[in-house]
DNA sequence: TTGAAAGCGCTAACAC
DNA sequence: GTGTTAGCGCTTTCAA
């Protein structure tokens, strides 16, 4: 019979095996538990017949390391945070995926934090964090708090912000300017003759500085630009209640800029069962360029955001700081590019 | 050379910032380090007086205990981790989002550990995993690894699988059967008509046994189910290409059940794309029903997996079986739903 | 090349 | 209600 079935048809509790440590592994292998670290950590500092003995027993009896011993004498977790608002949606996911497979390729775990949008659960979140000292924080989207940047400055603890440029960032940053990419994109639509731009915007506070990009730009070429605005995060029916909405208010829009590339998927599916097509009947842009967007119909003209290289990037930040490595590049700007295709 | 020896040798190291221990506080408080400790663990069982001493001291310096010193002395590391095959792709997203929600609230941690489809990585990823002495494993989709499985036993500690049904599970599991999905579907497709339909199955061994369920159902029907096999992950373009596929291969295809609502959008867009309508040409079913499957043009018909509830009680498993409390329920099989919506 | 001692920061158990 | 002692499992340092 299996254990687990045993277990329950008799309900029997499982024994906590008592976990395995070094003093384990030195006894069997007739050597001192100092040895045995050495053979783990430095084989080479170990004669070539004790590393055998040792790794022998190692396999054996099945011992794995304590991390969080190690970790303590060292004061170094090998754990890298990642916070960031939800983990729901295509935005952050390849970031967060290429620093996971980045962080875990330089031999260090990442811990995940969400603070759901609400400012209140910043700071909690942040203590948590901080109590497991981590190797570095990497903040996906923005902070809010300001006791939570205070937070993080005093813990020392290194810090990565991604998706984002300012000229003041708490530690590290690898980003781009959302200003700049509503001055490209106005620039963009305005060169394929579009004069009537509608912005569908998140309620975020990144959206509404590519807004106000997007508008400085309009304003040297005199054009007036309204914002739809949508609740964060951003989804295909909201793209589809966007779009109606901006019919609705301004029939003669002729273009519109699309806070995510799920918001444009909305608007091009509510287009299609209005019968409208795009781009003669309206131009669209998204923002992100995630997989499907090459793959719509039409192919979705959008700005492509290298998360992938955000992530690789701020793990690489981390990993040489933690190395004591001093960063002389504290800020990365890692652009964008509009990548045009036939929505447009 | 290793990295960290050359970074010293060109001198470029920087100091870190001694972290603040429970003895700073103690000393500032006049107190000793055990009432420091009781003050922020267990805040009855000291004096209200001293308790605000200490809570002033740990406000003003800014104290934040160290997670690995006390999960050392306590073993118990209030973290939980997740293996999972890739974060990309929204079909473990519910799952993960609503155990690192539901875990957060316990005041557990979540770690990520991504195997990326490849079987060789388990192994060292669980070893990576296993040396943080989690509180529970819990495991997204499919474990392949034979030594991985012996790996979780021994270790002790508790897993909980999920996203499948097996009579034999390493421990906990939280999932449904993909067969009863299999035969579901194809008695649904039946009833409404439909008499050739075509499967565009993903490439795993979950996909796998849902095909099977459905020919099983299909075969007392006296109906032939061919299958057109997409790579994992599934994407919107796969679904454009299988589809494409379909109707070379099987142009008498009246129906398709896609291995996820991704696949299905492709397979909308591309039916549209060709003049086709949904559900008069073609009857599509999607599998997750994920946020955006209501919302699409037609609205799709999906078999609706509750990804949300199936995180939740993965951390609740975990949780009450790290608090002492015995599981009698190890197996919870929360089903599945097929929604019908317009597109069949 | 190997081992003994000490301590990373915290808290259970036991005194007082 | 509070303090003292000891030790969780590991690895740096120093001695052999």
């Amino acid at each position: 019979m299996r254990a687990s079935a045993m277990q329950r048809s008799i309900g029997t509790v499982i024994k906590k095996t008592q976990a395995l440590t070094v003093h384990d592994v030195a006894r069997l292998a007739g050597v001192s538990t100092m040895t045995v670290s050495r053979a783990i950590n430095t084989p080479d500092k170990v004669s070539p017949l004790t590393l055998q003995k040792v790794k022998q027993v190692v396999a054996q009896i099945g011992y794995v390391p304590n991390a969080m011993a190690s970790g303590l004498r060292l004061s170094r977790a090998k754990l890298v945070a990642a916070v960031l608002p939800t983990l729901t949606g295509p935005v952050f996911q390849e970031t967060v995926r290429s620093l996971a497979s980045a962080l875990d390729q330089a031999g260090y775990q990442l811990m995940i934090g969400q603070t759901g949008y609400e400012t209140s659960r910043e700071d909690a979140l942040l203590d948590a964090v901080i109590r497991r000292r981590p190797d570095g924080i990497v903040l996906v989207g923005i902070l809010h708090s300001v006791e939570g940047r205070r937070q993080l400055l005093s813990s020392g603890i290194p810090v990565v912000e991604t998706w984002d440029l300012t000229p003041t960032p708490i530690d590290m940053l690898v980003g781009f300017s959302h200003e700049r990419i509503g001055e490209s994109v106005c620039r963009f639509l305005a060169g394929k003759g579009y004069r009537r731009p509608v912005l569908l915007t998140a309620s975020d506070p990144r959206a509404q500085r590519r807004l106000e990009g997007f508008r400085r730009a309009a304003g040297t070429l005199g054009l007036e630009v309204p914002a739809v605005v949508v609740d964060a995060p951003t989804t295909l029916a909201s793209g589809r209640s966007a779009i109606a909405e901006t019919l609705a208010l301004y029939p003669q829009t002729d273009a519109v800029f699309c806070s995510s590339d799920m918001l444009a998927l909305g608007v091009l599916i509510e287009l299609n069962a209005r019968g409208l097509v795009v781009p003669r009947d309206m131009g669209v842009v998204g923002l992100g360029d995630i997989e499907f967007a090459r793959s719509l119909d039409p192919p979705l003209t959008t700005v492509k955001i290298d998360g992938v290289r955000m992530g690789e990037l701020a793990a690489q930040l981390i990993v040489s700081r933690s190395q004591g490595v001093r960063i002389d590049q504290h800020i990365v700007d890692i652009g964008f590019e509009i990548v045009e295709r036939d929505s447009t």
